[in-house]
DNA sequence: GTGGTTATTGAACGATAGTACAAATAGAAC
DNA sequence: GTTCTATTTGTACTATCGTTCAATAACCAC
Protein backbone atom coordinates (compact mmCIF):
# COMPACT_ATOMS: atom_id res chain seq x y z
CA UNK A 1 0.00 0.00 0.00
CA UNK A 2 0.87 3.62 0.37
CA UNK A 3 3.25 4.98 3.05
CA UNK A 4 1.79 8.15 3.84
CA UNK A 5 4.17 10.46 3.13
CA UNK A 6 2.39 14.00 2.82
CA UNK A 7 -0.80 14.32 1.14
CA UNK A 8 -1.27 13.41 -2.64
CA UNK A 9 -3.95 15.39 -3.82
CA UNK A 10 -6.48 14.14 -6.58
CA UNK A 11 -8.33 11.91 -3.74
CA UNK A 12 -8.85 9.38 -6.08
CA UNK A 13 -5.27 8.68 -6.33
CA UNK A 14 -4.68 9.23 -2.40
CA UNK A 15 -8.29 7.47 -0.47
CA UNK A 16 -7.66 3.81 -1.57
CA UNK A 17 -11.35 3.62 -0.84
CA UNK A 18 -12.15 6.03 -3.74
CA UNK A 19 -9.57 4.54 -6.46
CA UNK A 20 -11.49 1.04 -5.49
CA UNK A 21 -14.66 2.46 -6.04
CA UNK A 22 -13.31 3.84 -9.39
CA UNK A 23 -12.43 0.10 -10.28
CA UNK A 24 -15.40 -1.71 -9.34
CA UNK A 25 -17.70 1.37 -11.42
CA UNK A 26 -15.43 0.27 -14.15
CA UNK A 27 -15.70 -3.34 -13.74
CA UNK A 28 -19.28 -3.07 -13.16
CA UNK A 29 -19.69 -0.67 -16.84
CA UNK A 30 -17.91 -4.09 -18.03
CA UNK A 31 -20.40 -6.06 -17.01
CA UNK A 32 -23.32 -4.02 -18.52
CA UNK A 33 -21.38 -4.09 -21.71
CA UNK A 34 -20.94 -8.09 -22.18
CA UNK A 35 -24.93 -7.80 -20.68
CA UNK A 36 -25.81 -5.45 -23.55
CA UNK A 37 -23.76 -7.35 -26.15
CA UNK A 38 -25.22 -11.37 -24.90
CA UNK A 39 -28.79 -9.99 -24.34
CA UNK A 40 -29.27 -6.41 -25.58
CA UNK A 41 -30.37 -3.29 -23.66
CA UNK A 42 -33.49 -5.12 -23.02
CA UNK A 43 -31.70 -7.27 -20.77
CA UNK A 44 -29.88 -4.95 -18.27
CA UNK A 45 -31.18 -4.66 -15.17
CA UNK A 46 -28.96 -4.24 -11.74
CA UNK A 47 -29.78 -7.88 -10.89
CA UNK A 48 -28.57 -9.35 -13.97
CA UNK A 49 -25.46 -6.46 -14.11
CA UNK A 50 -24.52 -7.82 -11.27
CA UNK A 51 -25.07 -11.55 -11.50
CA UNK A 52 -22.55 -10.69 -14.79
CA UNK A 53 -20.23 -8.71 -12.58
CA UNK A 54 -19.95 -11.49 -9.79
CA UNK A 55 -20.93 -8.93 -6.44
CA UNK A 56 -24.43 -8.59 -4.86
CA UNK A 57 -27.10 -6.60 -6.79
CA UNK A 58 -27.31 -3.99 -4.07
CA UNK A 59 -23.59 -2.76 -5.45
CA UNK A 60 -24.80 -1.96 -8.72
CA UNK A 61 -27.94 0.02 -7.26
CA UNK A 62 -25.08 1.54 -5.19
CA UNK A 63 -23.01 2.98 -8.49
CA UNK A 64 -25.91 3.48 -10.20
CA UNK A 65 -28.96 4.15 -8.73
CA UNK A 66 -31.01 4.18 -11.90
CA UNK A 67 -31.24 1.58 -14.60
CA UNK A 68 -30.24 4.97 -16.95
CA UNK A 69 -27.66 5.91 -15.24
CA UNK A 70 -26.16 2.48 -16.35
CA UNK A 71 -27.08 2.60 -19.76
CA UNK A 72 -25.82 6.10 -19.97
CA UNK A 73 -22.42 4.76 -18.75
CA UNK A 74 -22.45 1.74 -21.10
CA UNK A 75 -23.13 4.14 -24.21
CA UNK A 76 -20.52 6.25 -23.05
CA UNK A 77 -17.93 3.83 -22.63
CA UNK A 78 -18.55 1.77 -25.88
CA UNK A 79 -18.71 5.12 -27.67
CA UNK A 80 -15.57 6.50 -25.65
CA UNK A 81 -13.88 3.27 -27.41
CA UNK A 82 -14.74 3.71 -30.94
CA UNK A 83 -13.93 7.63 -30.95
CA UNK A 84 -10.18 6.02 -29.70
CA UNK A 85 -10.28 3.68 -33.03
CA UNK A 86 -10.86 6.49 -35.33
CA UNK A 87 -8.66 8.89 -33.71
CA UNK A 88 -5.98 6.22 -33.67
CA UNK A 89 -6.85 6.06 -37.87
CA UNK A 90 -6.50 9.70 -38.18
CA UNK A 91 -3.60 9.81 -35.72
CA UNK A 92 -2.04 6.77 -37.96
CA UNK A 93 -1.96 9.12 -40.83
CA UNK A 94 -1.96 6.61 -43.82
CA UNK A 95 -4.64 6.00 -45.83
CA UNK A 96 -7.99 7.12 -43.17
CA UNK A 97 -10.84 5.95 -45.14
CA UNK A 98 -9.39 2.58 -45.94
CA UNK A 99 -9.26 2.38 -42.14
CA UNK A 100 -12.94 3.62 -41.76
CA UNK A 101 -13.82 1.00 -44.08
CA UNK A 102 -11.89 -1.70 -41.63
CA UNK A 103 -13.33 -0.43 -38.81
CA UNK A 104 -16.74 -0.51 -40.63
CA UNK A 105 -16.03 -4.30 -41.85
CA UNK A 106 -15.12 -5.36 -38.55
CA UNK A 107 -19.12 -5.00 -36.95
CA UNK A 108 -19.23 -8.67 -39.05
CA UNK A 109 -16.63 -10.27 -37.29
CA UNK A 110 -14.84 -9.78 -34.35
CA UNK A 111 -16.62 -6.54 -33.33
CA UNK A 112 -19.91 -7.65 -34.26
CA UNK A 113 -21.24 -7.84 -30.75
CA UNK A 114 -19.65 -4.45 -29.79
CA UNK A 115 -21.06 -2.70 -32.54
CA UNK A 116 -24.28 -4.00 -32.00
CA UNK A 117 -23.89 -3.04 -28.32
CA UNK A 118 -23.05 0.18 -29.85
CA UNK A 119 -26.31 0.34 -31.91
CA UNK A 120 -28.56 -0.60 -29.22
CA UNK A 121 -27.65 1.85 -26.65
CA UNK A 122 -27.62 4.63 -29.75
CA UNK A 123 -30.85 3.46 -30.28
CA UNK A 124 -31.78 4.34 -27.20
CA UNK A 125 -30.26 7.66 -26.51
CA UNK A 126 -33.01 9.19 -29.66
CA UNK A 127 -35.49 9.00 -26.72
CA UNK A 128 -32.98 10.33 -24.73
CA UNK A 129 -32.09 14.13 -25.25
CA UNK A 130 -29.50 14.04 -22.86
CA UNK A 131 -27.94 11.35 -24.48
CA UNK A 132 -27.94 12.29 -27.84
CA UNK A 133 -24.78 13.88 -28.00
CA UNK A 134 -22.75 10.96 -26.57
CA UNK A 135 -24.10 8.94 -29.64
CA UNK A 136 -23.40 11.66 -32.18
CA UNK A 137 -19.76 11.29 -31.21
CA UNK A 138 -18.93 8.72 -33.29
CA UNK A 139 -20.87 10.80 -36.47
CA UNK A 140 -18.69 13.44 -35.53
CA UNK A 141 -15.32 11.71 -36.01
CA UNK A 142 -16.58 10.25 -38.84
CA UNK A 143 -17.04 13.64 -40.04
CA UNK A 144 -13.74 14.88 -39.37
CA UNK A 145 -12.16 12.40 -41.22
CA UNK A 146 -14.22 13.20 -43.99
CA UNK A 147 -12.86 16.89 -43.81
CA UNK A 148 -9.84 15.69 -44.03
CA UNK A 149 -10.66 14.75 -48.06
CA UNK A 150 -13.29 17.32 -48.61
CA UNK A 151 -14.51 21.09 -47.78
CA UNK A 152 -18.03 20.03 -49.05
CA UNK A 153 -20.21 19.65 -46.13
CA UNK A 154 -22.67 17.97 -48.39
CA UNK A 155 -19.88 15.29 -48.92
CA UNK A 156 -19.12 15.13 -45.38
CA UNK A 157 -22.66 14.47 -44.41
CA UNK A 158 -22.97 11.78 -46.96
CA UNK A 159 -19.95 9.97 -45.74
CA UNK A 160 -21.37 9.89 -42.33
CA UNK A 161 -24.82 8.52 -43.83
CA UNK A 162 -23.48 6.16 -45.96
CA UNK A 163 -20.43 4.65 -43.19
CA UNK A 164 -23.28 4.42 -40.21
CA UNK A 165 -25.77 3.23 -43.01
CA UNK A 166 -23.29 0.52 -43.83
CA UNK A 167 -22.67 -0.44 -40.23
CA UNK A 168 -26.56 -1.49 -40.04
CA UNK A 169 -26.60 -3.15 -43.12
CA UNK A 170 -23.41 -5.41 -42.23
CA UNK A 171 -25.27 -5.83 -38.62
CA UNK A 172 -28.43 -6.82 -40.53
CA UNK A 173 -26.71 -9.04 -43.36
CA UNK A 174 -24.80 -11.28 -41.33
CA UNK A 175 -22.37 -12.25 -44.72
CA UNK A 176 -19.39 -10.69 -44.16
CA UNK A 177 -18.62 -7.84 -47.08
CA UNK A 178 -15.43 -6.67 -48.98
CA UNK A 179 -13.53 -4.10 -47.23
CA UNK A 180 -12.24 -2.38 -50.64
CA UNK A 181 -15.76 -2.45 -51.33
CA UNK A 182 -17.04 -0.34 -48.28
CA UNK A 183 -13.83 2.01 -48.74
CA UNK A 184 -15.34 2.50 -52.10
CA UNK A 185 -18.81 3.14 -51.23
CA UNK A 186 -17.02 5.58 -49.54
CA UNK A 187 -14.65 7.09 -51.43
CA UNK A 188 -17.39 7.70 -53.66
CA UNK A 189 -19.54 9.83 -51.75
CA UNK A 190 -16.59 11.60 -50.94
CA UNK A 191 -15.47 12.08 -54.00
CA UNK A 192 -17.07 14.55 -56.20
CA UNK A 193 -16.46 12.00 -59.30
CA UNK A 194 -12.92 12.65 -59.06
CA UNK A 195 -9.28 11.53 -57.73
CA UNK A 196 -9.80 13.47 -55.09
CA UNK A 197 -10.21 10.69 -52.90
CA UNK A 198 -7.89 8.32 -53.63
CA UNK A 199 -4.96 10.05 -52.65
CA UNK A 200 -2.92 8.94 -49.70
CA UNK A 201 -3.02 5.23 -51.10
CA UNK A 202 0.92 5.30 -50.41
CA UNK A 203 2.41 3.01 -47.54
CA UNK A 204 1.23 0.71 -45.65
CA UNK A 205 -0.63 2.63 -42.90
CA UNK A 206 -3.40 0.11 -43.02
CA UNK A 207 -1.91 -2.36 -44.58
CA UNK A 208 -4.46 -4.96 -46.15
CA UNK A 209 -6.83 -2.60 -47.45
CA UNK A 210 -6.72 -3.16 -50.65
CA UNK A 211 -8.00 0.05 -52.46
CA UNK A 212 -10.20 -0.94 -56.06
CA UNK A 213 -9.14 1.55 -58.23
CA UNK A 214 -12.05 0.79 -60.81
CA UNK A 215 -14.59 3.88 -59.17
CA UNK B 1 -61.53 -35.11 -37.49
CA UNK B 2 -62.00 -32.10 -39.44
CA UNK B 3 -65.46 -32.64 -41.84
CA UNK B 4 -64.69 -30.80 -44.73
CA UNK B 5 -67.75 -31.64 -45.89
CA UNK B 6 -68.98 -28.44 -47.74
CA UNK B 7 -67.07 -24.91 -48.62
CA UNK B 8 -63.49 -25.06 -48.70
CA UNK B 9 -63.24 -21.51 -48.81
CA UNK B 10 -60.86 -19.32 -46.93
CA UNK B 11 -62.48 -19.72 -43.97
CA UNK B 12 -61.66 -16.09 -42.80
CA UNK B 13 -64.30 -14.98 -45.37
CA UNK B 14 -66.65 -17.54 -44.27
CA UNK B 15 -66.50 -17.85 -40.32
CA UNK B 16 -67.12 -14.30 -38.79
CA UNK B 17 -65.26 -16.05 -35.89
CA UNK B 18 -61.96 -16.40 -37.71
CA UNK B 19 -62.83 -12.95 -39.41
CA UNK B 20 -63.22 -11.16 -35.61
CA UNK B 21 -59.89 -13.17 -34.56
CA UNK B 22 -58.07 -11.22 -37.61
CA UNK B 23 -59.78 -7.98 -36.40
CA UNK B 24 -58.66 -8.31 -32.85
CA UNK B 25 -55.02 -9.51 -33.84
CA UNK B 26 -54.60 -6.07 -36.06
CA UNK B 27 -56.34 -4.64 -32.87
CA UNK B 28 -53.48 -5.94 -30.94
CA UNK B 29 -50.59 -5.36 -33.57
CA UNK B 30 -51.80 -1.48 -33.65
CA UNK B 31 -51.35 -1.10 -29.92
CA UNK B 32 -48.58 -2.90 -29.67
CA UNK B 33 -46.62 0.01 -32.03
CA UNK B 34 -48.45 2.57 -30.06
CA UNK B 35 -46.42 1.26 -27.18
CA UNK B 36 -43.28 0.88 -28.82
CA UNK B 37 -43.61 4.71 -29.96
CA UNK B 38 -44.35 6.11 -26.54
CA UNK B 39 -42.38 3.86 -24.52
CA UNK B 40 -39.88 1.51 -26.64
CA UNK B 41 -39.47 -1.65 -27.21
CA UNK B 42 -38.67 -2.67 -23.87
CA UNK B 43 -41.98 -0.98 -22.83
CA UNK B 44 -43.60 -3.80 -24.85
CA UNK B 45 -45.07 -6.40 -22.50
CA UNK B 46 -48.35 -8.27 -22.83
CA UNK B 47 -50.09 -6.39 -20.21
CA UNK B 48 -48.84 -3.11 -21.52
CA UNK B 49 -50.10 -3.66 -24.65
CA UNK B 50 -53.92 -5.57 -23.54
CA UNK B 51 -53.74 -1.80 -21.60
CA UNK B 52 -53.23 0.24 -24.61
CA UNK B 53 -55.72 -2.31 -26.62
CA UNK B 54 -58.34 -1.82 -23.56
CA UNK B 55 -58.96 -5.92 -23.72
CA UNK B 56 -57.82 -8.39 -20.97
CA UNK B 57 -53.91 -9.33 -20.87
CA UNK B 58 -54.98 -12.91 -21.31
CA UNK B 59 -56.19 -12.04 -24.76
CA UNK B 60 -53.05 -11.02 -25.52
CA UNK B 61 -51.45 -14.19 -24.71
CA UNK B 62 -54.19 -15.74 -26.50
CA UNK B 63 -53.17 -14.67 -29.81
CA UNK B 64 -49.33 -13.93 -29.32
CA UNK B 65 -48.16 -16.49 -26.80
CA UNK B 66 -44.24 -15.17 -26.39
CA UNK B 67 -43.23 -11.95 -26.70
CA UNK B 68 -41.44 -12.52 -29.34
CA UNK B 69 -44.24 -12.92 -31.30
CA UNK B 70 -45.96 -9.89 -30.53
CA UNK B 71 -42.71 -8.19 -31.45
CA UNK B 72 -42.47 -9.62 -35.27
CA UNK B 73 -45.96 -8.93 -36.04
CA UNK B 74 -44.80 -5.32 -34.78
CA UNK B 75 -41.98 -5.10 -37.08
CA UNK B 76 -43.94 -6.71 -40.16
CA UNK B 77 -46.41 -4.49 -39.48
CA UNK B 78 -44.75 -1.25 -39.95
CA UNK B 79 -42.51 -2.68 -42.34
CA UNK B 80 -45.56 -3.29 -44.65
CA UNK B 81 -46.26 0.26 -44.09
CA UNK B 82 -42.79 1.97 -45.16
CA UNK B 83 -42.54 0.08 -48.01
CA UNK B 84 -45.91 0.53 -49.39
CA UNK B 85 -45.25 4.14 -49.01
CA UNK B 86 -42.04 3.53 -51.07
CA UNK B 87 -44.05 1.53 -53.35
CA UNK B 88 -45.99 5.07 -53.74
CA UNK B 89 -43.19 7.31 -54.52
CA UNK B 90 -42.11 4.68 -57.52
CA UNK B 91 -45.87 4.38 -58.76
CA UNK B 92 -46.33 7.54 -59.06
CA UNK B 93 -43.61 7.65 -61.42
CA UNK B 94 -41.90 11.27 -61.13
CA UNK B 95 -38.90 12.59 -58.52
CA UNK B 96 -38.20 9.26 -56.62
CA UNK B 97 -35.28 10.18 -55.08
CA UNK B 98 -37.23 13.50 -53.93
CA UNK B 99 -39.91 11.51 -52.79
CA UNK B 100 -37.44 9.39 -50.77
CA UNK B 101 -35.83 12.53 -49.74
CA UNK B 102 -39.21 14.02 -48.65
CA UNK B 103 -39.87 10.47 -46.64
CA UNK B 104 -36.34 10.19 -44.97
CA UNK B 105 -37.15 13.90 -43.58
CA UNK B 106 -40.76 13.18 -42.46
CA UNK B 107 -38.47 11.33 -39.38
CA UNK B 108 -37.99 14.39 -38.11
CA UNK B 109 -41.40 15.85 -37.83
CA UNK B 110 -44.74 13.84 -37.69
CA UNK B 111 -43.36 10.38 -38.92
CA UNK B 112 -41.04 10.68 -35.96
CA UNK B 113 -41.96 7.99 -33.52
CA UNK B 114 -43.10 5.89 -36.16
CA UNK B 115 -39.35 6.06 -37.93
CA UNK B 116 -37.89 5.38 -33.95
CA UNK B 117 -40.32 2.50 -33.66
CA UNK B 118 -39.13 0.84 -36.84
CA UNK B 119 -35.38 1.63 -36.09
CA UNK B 120 -35.73 -0.27 -32.39
CA UNK B 121 -37.60 -2.96 -34.08
CA UNK B 122 -35.39 -3.64 -36.57
CA UNK B 123 -32.52 -2.93 -34.32
CA UNK B 124 -33.88 -5.95 -32.42
CA UNK B 125 -34.02 -8.17 -35.19
CA UNK B 126 -30.30 -7.81 -35.78
CA UNK B 127 -30.36 -10.31 -32.96
CA UNK B 128 -33.06 -12.94 -34.42
CA UNK B 129 -32.02 -14.37 -37.74
CA UNK B 130 -35.79 -15.31 -38.67
CA UNK B 131 -36.46 -11.57 -38.47
CA UNK B 132 -34.33 -10.25 -40.67
CA UNK B 133 -35.65 -10.42 -43.85
CA UNK B 134 -38.21 -8.26 -42.17
CA UNK B 135 -35.88 -6.05 -41.51
CA UNK B 136 -33.84 -5.44 -44.80
CA UNK B 137 -36.90 -5.02 -46.74
CA UNK B 138 -36.78 -1.10 -46.77
CA UNK B 139 -33.20 -1.40 -47.88
CA UNK B 140 -34.24 -3.53 -50.93
CA UNK B 141 -37.51 -1.52 -51.57
CA UNK B 142 -34.68 1.88 -51.79
CA UNK B 143 -32.31 -0.06 -53.61
CA UNK B 144 -35.02 -0.53 -56.23
CA UNK B 145 -35.05 2.94 -56.35
CA UNK B 146 -31.40 3.39 -56.60
CA UNK B 147 -31.68 0.84 -59.58
CA UNK B 148 -33.80 3.07 -61.25
CA UNK B 149 -31.23 5.75 -61.70
CA UNK B 150 -28.11 3.72 -61.70
CA UNK B 151 -26.68 0.23 -63.01
CA UNK B 152 -23.50 0.32 -60.94
CA UNK B 153 -24.17 -1.86 -57.77
CA UNK B 154 -21.67 0.35 -55.90
CA UNK B 155 -23.89 3.61 -56.53
CA UNK B 156 -27.43 1.27 -55.30
CA UNK B 157 -25.18 0.36 -52.19
CA UNK B 158 -24.21 4.25 -51.79
CA UNK B 159 -27.98 5.26 -51.68
CA UNK B 160 -29.42 2.75 -49.41
CA UNK B 161 -26.79 3.19 -46.65
CA UNK B 162 -26.88 6.86 -47.19
CA UNK B 163 -30.83 6.94 -46.85
CA UNK B 164 -30.48 4.32 -43.48
CA UNK B 165 -27.67 6.74 -42.29
CA UNK B 166 -29.46 10.11 -42.85
CA UNK B 167 -32.24 8.42 -41.40
CA UNK B 168 -30.72 7.55 -38.27
CA UNK B 169 -28.81 11.22 -38.20
CA UNK B 170 -32.58 12.90 -38.57
CA UNK B 171 -33.65 10.87 -35.04
CA UNK B 172 -30.34 11.67 -33.17
CA UNK B 173 -30.15 15.31 -34.06
CA UNK B 174 -33.81 16.56 -33.42
CA UNK B 175 -33.35 19.14 -35.91
CA UNK B 176 -35.67 19.47 -38.94
CA UNK B 177 -33.08 18.70 -41.96
CA UNK B 178 -33.91 20.55 -45.57
CA UNK B 179 -35.54 18.39 -47.94
CA UNK B 180 -33.38 19.67 -51.03
CA UNK B 181 -30.11 18.92 -48.99
CA UNK B 182 -30.85 15.15 -48.33
CA UNK B 183 -32.11 15.33 -51.92
CA UNK B 184 -29.10 16.29 -53.05
CA UNK B 185 -26.65 14.25 -50.51
CA UNK B 186 -28.93 11.27 -52.05
CA UNK B 187 -28.20 12.28 -55.70
CA UNK B 188 -24.48 12.29 -54.84
CA UNK B 189 -24.26 8.69 -53.43
CA UNK B 190 -26.18 8.03 -56.86
CA UNK B 191 -24.80 9.91 -59.45
CA UNK B 192 -21.12 9.78 -60.67
CA UNK B 193 -20.78 13.29 -60.41
CA UNK B 194 -22.66 14.11 -63.66
CA UNK B 195 -26.41 14.99 -64.28
CA UNK B 196 -27.11 11.17 -64.68
CA UNK B 197 -29.17 12.10 -61.69
CA UNK B 198 -30.83 15.10 -61.88
CA UNK B 199 -33.02 13.60 -64.26
CA UNK B 200 -37.37 13.54 -63.82
CA UNK B 201 -37.27 16.96 -62.18
CA UNK B 202 -40.13 17.58 -64.81
CA UNK B 203 -43.74 17.81 -63.73
CA UNK B 204 -44.93 18.11 -59.73
CA UNK B 205 -45.54 14.54 -59.18
CA UNK B 206 -43.85 15.28 -55.51
CA UNK B 207 -44.69 18.83 -55.21
CA UNK B 208 -42.75 20.54 -52.46
CA UNK B 209 -39.57 18.70 -53.26
CA UNK B 210 -37.75 21.82 -54.37
CA UNK B 211 -34.83 20.50 -55.82
CA UNK B 212 -31.34 22.03 -55.46
CA UNK B 213 -29.82 21.91 -59.10
CA UNK B 214 -26.49 22.65 -57.57
CA UNK B 215 -25.26 19.46 -57.22
C1' DG C 1 -6.01 4.06 19.38
C1' DT C 2 -10.89 7.39 18.10
C1' DG C 3 -13.95 9.33 14.78
C1' DG C 4 -15.70 10.00 10.22
C1' DT C 5 -16.23 8.46 5.44
C1' DT C 6 -16.79 5.17 1.80
C1' DA C 7 -17.60 0.58 0.15
C1' DT C 8 -20.19 -3.58 0.66
C1' DT C 9 -23.57 -6.84 2.05
C1' DG C 10 -28.04 -9.25 2.88
C1' DA C 11 -32.76 -8.96 3.54
C1' DA C 12 -37.05 -7.24 2.67
C1' DC C 13 -40.90 -4.55 0.32
C1' DG C 14 -44.33 -3.74 -3.31
C1' DA C 15 -45.07 -3.84 -8.23
C1' DT C 16 -45.20 -6.18 -12.34
C1' DA C 17 -43.79 -9.58 -15.39
C1' DG C 18 -44.86 -14.29 -18.24
C1' DT C 19 -47.58 -18.05 -18.06
C1' DA C 20 -51.23 -21.43 -17.35
C1' DC C 21 -55.89 -22.82 -16.98
C1' DA C 22 -60.71 -23.50 -16.29
C1' DA C 23 -64.97 -21.26 -17.17
C1' DA C 24 -67.90 -18.45 -20.00
C1' DT C 25 -69.43 -16.58 -24.47
C1' DA C 26 -70.27 -16.39 -29.52
C1' DG C 27 -70.71 -18.17 -33.80
C1' DA C 28 -70.77 -22.37 -37.20
C1' DA C 29 -72.19 -26.93 -38.52
C1' DC C 30 -75.54 -30.20 -38.07
C1' DG D 1 -82.65 -27.55 -30.78
C1' DT D 2 -77.35 -30.01 -30.04
C1' DT D 3 -72.41 -30.20 -30.91
C1' DC D 4 -68.18 -28.38 -32.07
C1' DT D 5 -64.83 -24.80 -32.48
C1' DA D 6 -62.96 -20.20 -31.67
C1' DT D 7 -62.90 -16.29 -28.90
C1' DT D 8 -62.87 -14.06 -24.44
C1' DT D 9 -62.35 -13.47 -19.52
C1' DG D 10 -60.84 -13.82 -14.59
C1' DT D 11 -57.74 -15.61 -11.58
C1' DA D 12 -53.88 -17.54 -9.63
C1' DC D 13 -48.97 -19.00 -9.52
C1' DT D 14 -44.12 -18.11 -9.66
C1' DA D 15 -40.28 -15.31 -10.88
C1' DT D 16 -37.97 -11.11 -11.23
C1' DC D 17 -37.88 -6.45 -11.16
C1' DG D 18 -36.37 -1.61 -8.85
C1' DT D 19 -35.78 0.12 -4.62
C1' DT D 20 -34.97 0.81 0.29
C1' DC D 21 -32.51 0.17 4.49
C1' DA D 22 -29.90 -1.15 8.41
C1' DA D 23 -25.69 -3.33 9.42
C1' DT D 24 -20.92 -4.50 8.53
C1' DA D 25 -16.18 -4.01 6.62
C1' DA D 26 -12.47 -1.23 4.75
C1' DC D 27 -10.17 2.88 4.76
C1' DC D 28 -8.41 7.68 5.82
C1' DA D 29 -7.46 11.56 9.03
C1' DC D 30 -6.32 12.58 13.44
Amino acid sequence: MDQGASGRRPATATDGRLARGERRRAEIIDATLRVVERDGAAGVTHRTVAREAGVPASLTTYYFATLDDLLVAALTEVSDEYVRQLDEIVESGGDEVGGLAELIVAAAGNGRRRALAERELSTLAARRPALRPVARRWRDTVAEIARLHTSDPLAVDAMVAAADGMCAAILLAGERPDVSRVRAVLARTLGTGEADVSLPITSGSHRGSRLERGQ
